[in-house]
DNA sequence: GTCTATACGGTGATAGAC
DNA sequence: GTCTATCACCGTATAGAC
C-alpha cells in the first residue's frame, strides 16, 4: 500500500470530519496532505465518490477498534462503557469540540443524493454497534437487551458530539455519559 | 410579513433538511420556491449566511411549538415523551426516513467556520431543549435531573435520526424510544 | 506515477435598468 | 420589488505529455 495514497485518505476523513463534505475540496484535499497533485485520479479514478467511501471506511476501522480496545480496559461493561464515553468528552474538551460526528458529517449530505455513500455509512454506523453489543453480551446482557442499548448508545453519542460541537461544550456528552450509566445499571440483568 | 419572503424561507429550511448547507443553491432555492429572483437579495441582503440563520430559526420555532404542543397529549410525562418519539418514528416512516436533523445538517457543516450559524444553531438546539425538560419538571422530577434527561432525550433524538435515514430504517428511533421510557422510569422520583 | 493545462458547470454576489 | 446581465471564483473531471 503506497504512502501517498494512504495519506490522502487519512487527510480526506479528518477535512471531512472538520467541514463535512461538500465543503471539502479535491484541492484542498491535495494542498493539505502535501501529496503530488497527479497522485488523486490515479489512486481514486471514480473520482471524489471513491475516495469518500474508503475515507469514511478507513475512519470507522479506526474508530472501532480504538472503542473496541479501551472496552477491554474494565472488566464490568458498565464502568467500562461509562469511562469511554468519558475520556471521549475529554478528547472532545482538548481539541475545544472542533470535531468528532465524522460519519454524520458525510451521512448528513450525502444520504438522499449518493446510494454508495449511504451505503458506505450504514455499514460504517453498524460497525461502531458491534464493539458495545460485544462488551454488554459479554457483561452477560440478553442479546436483543445488548442490541437494543448498543444502538442508543451509538444515537446518544453522535448526538451528544454534535450538541457539544455545536456549543463548543463538552457537557452534553458528559450528561448523556452518566445517563447511559443510569440506563444500563437499570438493565442490568444482575440488578 | 411579505408571502415571498416566508416563501423563501421556508424551502430554504426544507432543501437543508434533504440536501444541507453547502449542497442548496440559491439559484435552486429561488426555482423550487417559485419566488421572484430578485427577491432573494432584496429580502436577504446579508445572503446565504443571513437566509441559512432565518431558515434554521423559523424551523426550530415551528418544531420546539409541536413537540411542546405534542407532549399536553397525556398528562404523564414519560407516557407522553414516549409517544412522542414513537410518532416521530412513525412520520419518518411515512417519508422514507428522508429528512430529520435539519439543525444538525446546518450545524455540522457550519460551526467550525461560520460563527453566526454556529450560535444560531446552538440557541436553536437550546431552544428545541425546552419543551422537554419542562414536561420533566411538571412530572415532579428535580430540576437538575430534567436537565440532564432533557439533553439526553435531544441527543438521542438527533442521533437516531441520522441512524435511521442512513438506514432508511425507523428502527432505531422506536429503539431509542423504548431505552428513554426505561431510562425514564427508573430515574422517577415516584418509582 | 506524476504533471500541467484545460473544459465546463456551478457558486454567491453585485450593478443598474425598470 | 423585481429582473437581467455579469462578475470572479471555485468545484470536479479529463487529456495528453513526461
Amino acid at each position: 500500500m503506497s504512502t501517498t495514497r494512504q495519506q490522502i485518505i487519512e487527510k480526506t476523513s479528518e477535512l471531512f470530519e472538520r467541514q463535512g463534505y461538500h465543503a471539502t475540496g479535491l484541492n484542498q484535499i491535495v494542498s493539505e496532505s502535501e501529496t503530488p497533485r497527479g497522485s488523486l485520479y490515479y489512486y481514486f479514478p471514480e473520482g471524489k465518490e471513491e475516495l469518500a467511501a474508503e475515507a469514511v471506511w478507513y475512519k470507522v476501522h479506526h474508530m472501532s477498534a480504538y472503542v473496541r480496545q479501551r472496552l477491554t480496559g474494565y472488566p464490568d461493561a458498565i464502568e467500562a462503557i461509562y469511562q469511554l464515553m468519558m475520556e471521549m468528552a475529554d478528547h472532545a474538551e482538548q481539541q475545544h469540540c472542533s470535531a468528532g460526528a465524522p460519519i454524520a458529517a458525510v451521512a448528513l449530505e450525502t444520504a438522499g443524493s449518493n446510494e454508495r455513500l449511504r451505503q458506505t455509512c450504514q455499514a460504517a454506523y453498524a460497525m461502531m454497534q458491534k464493539p458495545f453489543e460485544e462488551k454488554l453480551l459479554a457483561g452477560g446482557f440478553a442479546p436483543d437487551r445488548a442490541e437494543a442499548l448498543a444502538i442508543t448508545i451509538n444515537a446518544v453519542l453522535e448526538g451528544a458530539v454534535i450538541l457539544s460541537r455545536t456549543a463548543r461544550e463538552s457537557q452534553p456528552l458528559r450528561v448523556v455519559a452518566a445517563e447511559i450509566k443510569t440506563l444500563l445499571q437499570c438493565s442490568s440483568p444482575t440488578a
